[in-house]
DNA sequence: TTGGCGCTGTGAAACGCATAACAGCGTTCT
DNA sequence: AGAACGCTGTTATGCGTTTCACAGCGCCAA
């Protein structure tokens, strides 16, 4: 059977938006906040551009998707496109994340998304270890893997994160999906394998870091390509 | 200053292999791995393209960069492609890594790779903190971050991770940098600003996270366009 | 006031990559 | 035997994204 590999896009209105341009957005989101914190008022496109490593063209073309026009004087006002950004990206309620797999990584996980995005809480922890389930993990409670459905339910979340065991990895989604979840992040260096119209991102650190080390190894002037034709 | 964004490329002998080439290559060895480990002998391009979630002719395409040909009749045979990709990529010497910032992500990070690649090992870590310096994590021993530079030759380290607090990120890049490494795999949700002969990958889980949290509130159905003509 | 400057927004071209299409060939079944 | 099948390796096509290039326009300096 062949893979039909339709590049993933959401259709917001009329316009469809690439997936590049939302990841980009996140980040130039997220770098207003740090200027807007920092008590910037104003900004450029090249300067933001510089923050998020992307060419100025780059930025202006993404900043198309979003509603507001930067002054040619001043450039673009911290707060206000960090708002128009925030209402492009952002859900019309807060939206309730489950994390799958309370181990070293699930761990590490929680303290990093303790209270760092307002309207993007994990909300409910789950594992198959009794050792683990029924308790307080971080002021979130922690349920056994076969309760996920009724929980998901009850509390509607429609987002994981899967930080389980490969072996397990596809069995853990096929349950989560089933419990109706839309949007999976997985953790475990398997591919996973699931209905067309759910979300999955896998962040495969393994395969990144053999890929960083790989290209340790290039020449240290790749830049130049003259010399002798 | 405008940014300059050639892609990134490694010239080996006289071809270039794409970035995204090297991903796969990668993803194609470790899947092949765990064929040989439960006994497979041949494979065809079809069933490795879909454990790898690609087309069978990117699959193909991609191992046209690999010097290795396929029977029409068999397939491939596992290890010996296995081998091949191997070939391609490994070094030929082992590479030593480098930990920086030894908190929560920094230990799930060391269990993740205990004894998982053995030639792409972690071999130090560094800190701030004197109570996390001058011990042994899990068998590996930690120094204080101002010794990087003659560990670093010492080991020779050209590889090294990042999993300290954004405000500390730049700044242990350039030490790194400094103390001769060649290629940084950062998970700080800072982009690193650095000189163009070091090669730098982001794991950005924040952005990843709201990434797919955005594309759970995509139209249940996106693939069908066809039904009226 | 007016000319020049620098930044924004956007149409158009260039580039890289994935997809489709095809030639070669060993196997198998009639 | 020979024809049809299925898979590989490779060339060609199409698409999406990035980059180039420029029009528009407020501001500032003269
Ligand atoms: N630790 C890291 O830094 C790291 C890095 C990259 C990838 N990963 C991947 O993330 C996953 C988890 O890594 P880890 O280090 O936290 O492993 P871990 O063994 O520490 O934790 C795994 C947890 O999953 C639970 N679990 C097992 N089967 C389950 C099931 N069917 N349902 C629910 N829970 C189940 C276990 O009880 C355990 O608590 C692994 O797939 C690993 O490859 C981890
Ligand atoms: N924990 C996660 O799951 C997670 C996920 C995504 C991103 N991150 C990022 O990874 C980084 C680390 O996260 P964490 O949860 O492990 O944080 P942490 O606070 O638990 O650990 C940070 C470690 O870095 C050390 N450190 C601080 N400054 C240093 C310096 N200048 N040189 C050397 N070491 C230094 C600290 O002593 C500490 O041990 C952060 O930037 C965080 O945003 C973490």
């Amino acid at each position: 059977m062949t893979i039909k590999r339709t590049p993933k896009r959401l259709k917001l209105g009329r316009k469809s938006v690439s997936e590049l341009v939302v990841v980009r957005l996140i980040l130039y989101r997220r770098i207003l906040r740090d200027l807007a914190f920092s008590g910037t008022r104003y900004v450029f496109s090249h300067q933001l551009a510089a923050l998020a490593d992307v060419t100025p063209e780059q930025l202006r073309r993404d900043l198309m998707n979003v509603r507001y026009e930067g002054s040619p004087t001043r450039g673009y006002e911290v707060v206000v496109l960090e708002e128009c950004i925030g209402a492009f990206l952002d859900p019309p309620t807060a939206q309730a994340v489950a994390l799958v797999g309370v181990g070293n990584l699930g761990r590490a996980l929680f303290a990093y998304f303790l209270g760092r995005r307002p309207l993007l809480q994990i909300v409910a922890a789950f594992d198959i270890d009794p050792a683990k389930v029924d308790r307080m993990i971080n002021g979130c409670p922690s349920y056994h893997i076969s309760e996920a459905r009724t929980v998901m339910r009850e509390k509607g979340i429609n987002v994981a994160m899967i930080a389980v065991p490969a072996a397990a990895a596809q069995s853990v989604a096929d349950t989560l999906v089933d419990a109706g979840v839309r949007s999976l992040l997985n953790f475990a260096d398997v591919r996973l394998r699931l209905p067309p119209d759910v979300y999955v991102e896998h962040i495969d650190i393994g395969v990144t870091l053999e890929k960083v080390a790989f290209f340790a190894r290039r020449p240290a002037a790749a830049e130049k390509d003259m010399g002798s034709p």
